[in-house]
DNA sequence: GAAACCTCTTGACATAGGTAAAGAAATCAG
DNA sequence: CTGATTTCTTTACCTATGTCAAGAGGTTTC
């Protein structure tokens, strides 16, 4: 199952894994449907199988951004709206029919108190998400969209023939008629 | 002291207070100086308690991104280059005379094993600066620079009179020339 | 106080990328 | 297979922002 890929950063206790496991249940998440919508407050913390699925930002004038794409094997959930109990920002739908685990968070994080191991376990995902995050922030603010398009082809293999373009575009921050332009330059070499 | 701030986010026990702050002792840091430099290895965290540092990083043709702005008070330090033990992407670098404190890492972490509720601190930092990080992304993907800077003077209301607006600039993203057309036209209407 | 330096503004010009609309191509539903 | 829908490309035009260079104020230095 999962467990080499939860226990990337840290590895947990026989016992602890045990406790852990048993929260996932596993569950589909058909193309287009949501995992969360903006407004809710996130419960469950997901785990992805297969397929892709994209977090998005509805902005005021009903034009969406497309903040993260998640593409199996992967976790996912609104970890912002899990962590304040604020409502999500954001929305986070599956763009191709996918297969996923599910877990409650509080009873995930209910944990802690008895598995050390596992509040370190957390503290080491958060971590790793934060550089993440960094490395992201890098990409935007240092690279052009070509050269992010290129990364994204690289990070990302499969999703390209399996999600629209528009998609694409929106997460790399431009509209789908700039990438059109890029595509062309690119093959015109 | 910083106690306060410290603990925002988790109280720590008496005890493990006690062992945290004696890890720290207080430094200064003038005026240009560094407190590290991309490729060194971070070894060091800090509290900065007066004065302004920024981190930034250098591109290939020399230019300079600033990617983050501390303001008292505030932690700072190269987390990624902490968390991961590689060599820092970034630098940092004191835009006014500072006051900090400064606290080796590995003792830090090595205070885990026996405080789990220190370690229980650490999750919760390292998901609060991943909220962070998620909000100035949203920032810079869906507002123009003429709104980043109306936010970045309600942010740091005292930095725009101690740093140079290059620098502010950098920050925002934008170049020196486009933040003195924003201001022009801020002032004209 | 003059020279040197640093910072900010401004103008001229170039470019990446946005918007809108239309048509082409691909995909889907019955 | 055929019509409807979705997706992609292309064109025309516009805007925000970049680069470069010049100049105006400030500050610092000797």
């Amino acid at each position: 199952m999962f467990r080499s890929f939860f226990e990337q950063h840290y590895s947990l206790k026989e016992t602890t894994w045990q406790q852990v496991i048993s929260l996932f249940s596993p569950a589909t998440l058909d193309k287009n449907s949501f995992f969360i919508r903006e407004g809710e407050i996130a419960r469950t913390m997901a785990f992805l199988e297969s397929g892709i699925v994209r977090g998005f930002y509805r902005k005021d004038n009903g034009e969406e951004y497309n903040k993260v794409l998640f593409s199996a094997p992967s976790f996912f959930g609104d970890y912002a709206s899990l962590i304040s109990g604020r409502p999500a920002l954001f929305s986070q739908q599956a763009l191709t029919d996918a297969r996923i685990w599910v877990a409650d968070y509080r009873q995930f994080t209910r944990l802690y108190d008895t598995c050390p191991d596992l509040e370190r376990f957390s503290r080491k995902w958060a971590e790793s998400i934060f550089v993440q995050k960094e490395q992201r922030e890098i990409e935007l603010a240092l690279f052009d969209a070509t050269h992010r398009y290129l990364n994204f082809r690289k990070a990302y293999p499969e999703a390209e023939q399996q999600i629209p373009q528009y998609h694409i575009a929106s997460w790399l921050g431009i509209s789908p008629t700039q990438l059109s332009r890029i595509r062309r330059k690119l093959t015109a070499s």
